[in-house]
DNA sequence: AACTCTGTCAACCGCTCAACT
DNA sequence: AAGTTGAGCGGTTGACAGAGT
């Protein structure tokens, strides 16, 4: 059972942008009644905007906190490591920028920096886990298996999985990776470097719990801490 | 001046997920 | 347990502006 589509395609719905008066209406509505309820908004507000689309605007626009201007060197360098780690998660990086939308963050990595970053050197994340290898391809790519996918002449103590810019949260929250490579069973993987040093994996057992607190619960840990264990993390230096 | 190309970014769309009935 | 709803996320689109020819 699917759910209906927002809005159902009504004609008499405005697309499109949006008109200072439009805004005002939005924002006088959510200044009395407060965020929320945004399907029924529109009825109650008197626009003729989907819910979706107040809301959208509400939060990339409207709302009083937004923060204008261009992004700082210290936020794009906050993007750029942030995104190293987790990826596409533009909301999860945008809520570690006061005032900074996801779709900001989104459009600015798009235009901008993707193309910044792609002529930088990235050091690859190699993890080593119970249930990820790496087999080499007839191509001589480095591809991520499990377990149950390695093949039978994979040496053991060999094998690991590499996981390169961004792929390394889907991989550990993967559901087909079991149970040994979900969020909470972080702390029991390995750290490897792609030259053999392993010693980052006594930096990692000595910081257990790290990672999964900053996923979890990310007001909780201060930005300088994190961003320290990140970068020591991720091996690079500041 | 007119046209084309390119970059930017607001807005839309389709999807997932959690909460609720 | 199954269906429904609301909210949120990430990818994509398209209007617009400015640069280039």
């Amino acid at each position: 059972m699917g759910r209906k589509p927002c809005c159902a395609k009504e004609t008499d719905l405005k697309r499109g942008a949006w008109t200072a008066e439009e805004d005002g209406i939005l924002e006088a509505y959510i200044k009395t009644h407060g965020e929320g309820r945004w399907r029924s908004l529109p009825k109650k507000a008197g626009l003729k905007r989907c819910g979706k689309s107040c809301r959208l605007r509400w939060l990339n626009y409207l709302r009083p906190d937004i923060k204008r201007g261009n992004i700082s060197l210290e936020e794009e360098d906050l993007i750029i490591r942030l995104h190293r780690l987790i990826g596409n998660r533009w909301s999860l990086i945008a809520g570690r920028l006061p005032g900074r939308t996801d779709n900001e963050i989104k459009n600015y990595w798009n235009t901008y920096l993707r193309k910044k970053v792609q002529n930088q050197h990235e050091p690859a994340v190699v993890l080593s886990s119970l249930h990820h290898f790496v087999q080499v391809s007839r191509e001589g790519d480095l591809v991520a298996v499990s377990e149950a996918e390695k093949a039978p002449e994979s040496v053991p103590g060999e094998s690991f999985s590499i996981l390169t810019e961004g792929n390394w949260w889907d991989l550990l929250m993967s559901s087909d990776a079991g149970e040994a490579a979900s969020a909470v069973q972080v702390p029991h993987l390995n750290l490897v470097s792609l030259c053999g040093d392993d010693s980052r994996c006594d930096l990692y057992a000595a910081n257990e719990g790290m990672l999964e607190d900053w996923m979890c619960d990310p007001a909780q840990t201060s930005l300088d801490r994190e961003l320290e264990s990140l970068a020591r993390f991720l091996h690079c230096d500041d």
